[in-house]
DNA sequence: CGAGTAATGTGAGAGCCACTTACTTCGGGG
DNA sequence: CCCCGAAGTAAGTGGCTCTCACATTACTCG
């Protein structure tokens, strides 16, 4: 189960593993994915590929940089589950729905993805990193950004600085509810996922009806 | 700077602290706001105190639980910054506030807490703290709630679903905006805490204002 | 083709941590 | 006044991150 390196070494006759960097991010999302993010280990990743706990060292300078590299990973499959193709042709897919519903759907998937995938989530956004290290971790992100820019400036064509307030409340929106959920304030199971994520979309949908309010104090 | 056991009772002549149950919470929070809740440790708080590093599992069965004592204290800290007194007095203070502005400040002022009092705030949400093994910690929340519900409740009073939904929307919403704020997401600084505290506000009254929503797609 | 070198991995270990155990000290109730 | 239990100590276990000197292998270039 945790062959030691000799063991690994007297196995395959190999000294060098191959490619131990790839390896280190599969073993730690699986890892994370087992103990969460909180018993993650580079010990315990070394242990798993049969190599010494050094080894990593060789790879990432730390311990929070594979982390980083974890996050990088989580963020794709983030954007996958959201719905979000290479280029514009996603918008196409479900044309039948309105700017409105399309944006309280993606709000919708954001809290879903939080509880579903709850290891990648929270590589993401409970394991410490420090983003400005690792401007990767950012990069990731901008595919989602965009996405919802487009849906956002769809519905608000006329006015494009209610168009990002509006954005960034929705963000802000999916995030709180996904996080609170995470935090068990909502019960667990099912039936809280799927709970808490109808009342993150209704939310959506009535940050968009009330959108003019976002503009500032009106005096 | 920090004596050991033997050396601070060479200074005091004491042997045993007299009340080191209070002086480790106190001391705790002390620490986490130096180097946050992820640089916090059992052994420099015992160092710090000039006690043994197995001292402090005479009064805490294990370091999580040190940290919920330090997390219900910080839910009166924060209960204090919402502007909330004992009863229901505080409501009056500000009378010349309509409902909705008064719960827009609330979330401001939650915006504000957490990135002020960003320790306090780390310790309740980004301890790891799992909440059912303390109820204590989920008791402390419960005047915040109260609070809150008693100016939704003012604001739609024909309407009790509704104000539960409104409620649950503000506080993600407010939830949201401040845990990404501490992500770095707006940037860092007085300038990114002000604006952040103004855009929650915002979405705050937007969601006040599209409330019909909260209660589901109408189909 | 055959060095020499850079990349990759090992093993040992330093220093930190949480937590345990067996022992010591001391204050307060009988 | 004594003795019992609460509170603290010292030492130790095992885990972790990260470092360093060294071994092994792959690759490049003459």
């Amino acid at each position: 189960m945790s062959p030691t390196p000799s063991e690994r070494r007297a196995e395959t006759g190999r000294y060098h593993h191959g490619d131990l960097r790839a390896a280190l991010v599969d073993a730690a999302v699986e890892l994370i994915g087992e103990r969460g993010v909180r018993g993650f280990s580079l010990a315990e990743v070394s242990r798993r590929l049969g190599v010494s706990a050094g080894a990593p060292y060789k790879h990432f300078p730390d311990r929070e940089t594979l982390l980083a590299a974890v996050a990088a990973r989580a963020f794709e499959i983030f954007g996958e589950m959201l719905g979000i193709g290479a280029d514009a042709a996603d918008e196409d897919a479900d044309g039948d729905l309105t700017p409105a519903d399309r944006l309280a759907a993606m709000v919708g998937a954001y809290v879903r993805f939080a509880a579903e995938r709850r290891p990648l989530f929270d590589a993401l956004f409970s394991a410490g990193i420090d983003k400005s290290r690792f401007p990767e971790v950012h990069r990731a992100e901008a595919p989602i950004d965009a996405a919802l820019e487009r849906s956002v400036r769809a519905l608000c064509a006329d006015d494009p600085v209610g168009a990002e307030a509006l954005e960034g409340a929705l963000i802000a929106t999916a995030h709180g509810y996904a996080t609170l959920l995470l935090d068990g304030e909502y019960g667990t199971g099912p039936d809280a996922v799927a709970g808490t994520a109808q009342r993150a979309s209704n939310a959506a949908l009535a940050l968009i009806e009330g959108r003019a309010a976002l503009r500032g104090p009106t005096r």
